[in-house]
DNA sequence: CCAAAAGTGTTTGTACTACACCCATGT
DNA sequence: ACATGGGTGTAGTACAAACACTTTTGG
């Protein structure tokens, strides 16, 4: 006997995204106004649907990239939301994922062709649907794995300072870090390569840029070292 | 202008569960031989796929009460798979579940009448599809909630000794744990009441039975405690 | 010379680790 | 009397938290 396949539902799947950026000072993510009902003209999140010939992680690739030009960041699966009114449009289940941009790479286009834009978390207007729902999990995921896995540095330009790595830590972490402690802390993780240059823009004394060492990371990880912070 | 759903691929939602039982010894997984085709007579963890009228936690424990007769056990959505060829039979996307039970209460029930039958975690067979890939998965986050929640005490009877609680954690987490240490650190989260029974069967001496107190531990989560092992 | 941010160590307390002996009981 | 598992405390170490002053330089 083969199983009949056919005798069962099928449905809609959906893959939404939140997508974080940050901008030196808050934590935001970028919505779109929806042009067509249901609920046109309400923010939403980043979505799409699943084509057959593709899984849920390609899904998610290719709505980010068509509806903002973004390609190759850190995206990673968050939850199927499934309420059975979740959309009234039609039976939709929908995962949801996340993806960390460097915003300043991104920010011009995004507004421009878009239509997109940045909503700071402290102050995001109600999304459609369980959108809010989706954001509010992704925020959870966020502080876990930023402080399990090197993946922050994805928020930050490729060369950044002490000060803009504590601020994104402090964003993501909703709350104030002791500027010593986080200093050494991150030191004595020993994952960043300090530069010679020094960032002019915030101070007359200037600071000194560091890099992620992707590498280094990797070999200590081999080694078994875990990021933790 | 309305969206065109009806443009959009449907697809079948399948929902597969992990279900975890503790023996006093080792970790183990429920599966069951498949007794149709694709893959005929191969173990499987218990699936099936989601009805219209449902969300995913409602098939979830429909699937697991339809298999196994098992309810109101704690159950966690895990992750979609949607390999495209993960399933031969047909294009499927599954969410996988997780289940903990206390082994005890089934153990009779499902070996003769669902006749599913219980694997250890160091030694079960190959799996159908990506199955196996949805176990590795479940440890994984198994480990990570079970350090952060005291969901552990659903794989054990109501009254427990601190031994059984110790080899459980010994089991999870696959090391071993020092005596002293650990029941000092359970101890200390003070989520436990102590009874005045002992359990007569492990030793001469016999053990002190504890319960988990879920009053006292939402009482102290309200009060900013989080539980940590 | 002053304002503004950068940079830098030490002390104190807390949490984790390692570790060994006596107890109670059934046989 | 002895074998079996149950129960208990402390000392040492590592990690986390609190905390304040000096440096640099553009205006």
């Amino acid at each position: 006997m083969t199983y009949n396949y056919n005798s069962e539902d099928k449905l809609l799947l959906a893959v939404d995204c939140i997508i974080f950026g940050f901008d030196q000072e808050d934590l935001k993510i970028l919505l779109i106004k929806r042009n067509f009902a249901p609920q046109k003209g309400r923010w939403s999140l980043m979505g799409g649907f699943l084509h057959k010939e593709e899984n849920l992680d390609g899904a998610a690739n290719r709505i980010l990239s068509s509806l903002t030009g973004i390609r190759n960041v850190y995206m990673e699966q968050l939850h199927a939301f499934s309420d059975v009114d979740r959309d009234p449009g039609a039976r939709t289940v929908s995962v949801a994922y996340y993806a960390l941009i460097n915003i300043e790479d991104h920010s011009k286009k995004l507004t421009q062709h878009y239509s997109a834009q940045w909503f700071s978390l402290s102050d995001f207007p109600e999304l459609i649907f369980d959108h809010n729902e989706m954001v509010q999990h992704a925020i959870q995921r966020l502080r876990y794995r930023t402080s399990t896995k090197p993946i922050g540095f994805e928020l930050l330009p490729e060369r950044f300072t002490m000060r803009q790595l504590q601020k994104l830590y402090e964003a993501i972490l909703n709350e104030e870090l002791d500027k010593r402690n986080f200093i050494n802390k991150i030191h004595a993780l020993d994952i960043l390569n300090k530069l010679e240059e020094k960032d002019m823009n915030s101070s007359r004394k200037g600071s000194f840029l560091y890099q992620f060492d992707q590498e280094k990371y990797q070999k200590k990880t081999a080694e078994g070292f875990s990021f933790k912070l």
